[in-house]
DNA sequence: TTAATTTAGGATAATTTTGTCCGAAATAAA
DNA sequence: TTTATTTCGGACAAAATTATCCTAAATTAA
């Protein structure tokens, strides 16, 4: 469904999401900890997350990665970002458009579902995810 | 979504389904040509349909493909058969386990999601495709 | 200014997925 | 039996994805 790199920046921001209180940062080792992800890989996730404006960072002592408004960032958002538009816009099939007015035959069945898809990613917050994990509801690693 | 493999494999199926009218078979290089497909990766991908028990296949000369019963064959069962139980069992977030008692933080909104996307695929059959492709009411080339 | 810390980014490596090639095996017809 | 046709299967190649490594740049504090 997502990228590894996807899943990587997911539960990457997730956990910052919960770190982030009153601009405090964190470490990419803390992340790549916590998070369960490689910390190399998990460098380049997160660049490209922060020149996506999803994500501050600062160099230094006392730098690391910060989410200022967690409640405005959508998981849709983040898969974009990372994963570009393929889930969103390609054909179920594989091909090369995908034209309602020249359908593949999978094209209404499959559309729903997207949408329904879709309109997940879009109507889920960081902030909600980052609170259920802060309250030991749920969980990133395993 | 799925794996090129795995639409390789539908496409080639639901060619294949229009064609298989009284035990009718059809070759390698015309469903590779009708379905788009490289000729050689469709034969890989054939070869694990008919290996599940998806598709009929016969050597020499008036062998090739054919399918019995597309009314019965679900698009399930060829996503099964090709990209196994990732998309069905797996973590949306790459955990190890899916389990319920110790989510990962998308685990609700991404169940139900989940369970629409098995049950799209559960319900729809080949011959409906096929027959959608055949009335041309939808395209397999684009 | 110097040293320590931390992200940024490019080069490189490993792995997986996708795709090709070719000979062997099966089948049917001549 | 011989020949032509077609799938089968393994080896191989290419491309994409995932992951690592190392140096540079920025920032802070001593
Ligand atoms: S099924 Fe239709 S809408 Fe869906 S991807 Fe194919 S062409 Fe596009
Ligand atoms: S969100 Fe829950 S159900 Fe979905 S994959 Fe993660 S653990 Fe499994």
């Amino acid at each position: 469904m997502f990228s590894k790199a996807c899943e990587h920046g997911i539960r990457a921001m997730i956990y910052i999401a919960t770190q982030s209180t009153a601009g405090r940062r964190v470490k990419l080792g803390d992340i790549a900890r916590h998070s369960g992800s490689p910390e190399a890989f998990t460098a380049k996730v997160l660049g490209a997350l922060s020149k996506a404006g999803l994500l501050e960072s600062l160099k230094g002592p006392a730098g690391g990665f910060g989410i200022d408004n967690a409640a405005k960032i959508s998981l849709k958002s983040i898969v974009q970002a990372i994963d570009g538009d393929r889930l969103f816009k390609g054909c179920a099939l594989g091909l090369l458009e995908c034209d309602a007015s020249k359908p593949c035959p999978m094209h209404h069945k499959f559309g729903a579902m997207r949408d329904g898809l879709n309109d997940m990613l879009e109507s889920t917050h960081l902030e909600e995810l980052a609170t259920g994990l802060k309250s030991g509801a749920s969980f990133l690693l395993r």
